[in-house]
DNA sequence: CCCTGATTCGC
DNA sequence: GCGAATCAGG
């Protein structure tokens, strides 16, 4: 899996939001938390509020390492969970989840990683390893990632991006221009 | 053992 | 540039 505009973007956003390497890794699929945190060195962005200890780390280079390993056959156990989640359920999503927004499909449903299609904001709401982890789903637009209130947000820090002819950064860029202030 | 991020280095 | 292997910790 290649590291897309929209998926660099969408570990930018969760990474700043304090979500862990595996956890991001988890959501954007198809990638390892060693991939998503090597990305994150390689972006410049490692630190952030720290959710361990800094620990530091003198590199004491120990013995080399050998290429790969034979991969031991190991078929997967997969033992009876039996672990009845007591859970809350979902009593009410709204106080605890997301404050923010998180647009109504025509169903009646939220925008969730298996309803978000193309032409849907996937600015993510809420916590990513909760059932009621949703997108925005608002309108965003063919080829934008996010609806034009989070693009705002999404693409604020970085105010300056390259224009290159072709690219949808322009759309994005006219529509912050256009939408000026929205209710979040 | 589960997890976390940090680092190295072959690819 | 990428990420598995590995490390140092909580």
């Amino acid at each position: 899996m290649a590291w897309t505009e929209d998926r660099v973007e969408t570990l930018k956003k969760l990474w700043s939001d304090g979500l862990s390497a595996s956890q991001i890794a988890k959501q954007l699929g198809g990638v390892t938390r060693n991939a998503v945190i090597g990305k994150v060195h390689r972006l410049g962005l490692s630190g952030r509020a720290a959710p361990s200890r800094p620990a530091r780390r003198p590199a004491p280079r120990p013995a080399p390492r050998p290429a790969a390993k034979p991969v031991a056959a190991k078929a997967s156990p997969q033992a009876a969970p039996a672990k009845a989640k007591p859970v809350v359920a979902e009593a009410k999503p709204a106080a605890l989840v997301a404050p923010q927004d998180a647009a109504r499909l025509p169903n009646g449903e939220y925008a969730t990683v298996l309803t978000l299609r193309e032409g849907m904001c996937k600015w993510p709401i809420g916590d990513p390893t909760d059932t009621e982890f949703r997108f925005c789903g608002r309108h965003s637009g063919v080829g934008n990632a996010y609806c034009e209130a989070h693009a705002q947000l999404a693409y604020q820090p970085q105010a300056k991006r390259k224009r290159k002819p072709g690219d949808d950064a322009k759309a994005v860029l006219d529509s912050l221009q256009s939408a000026r202030r929205v209710n979040l």
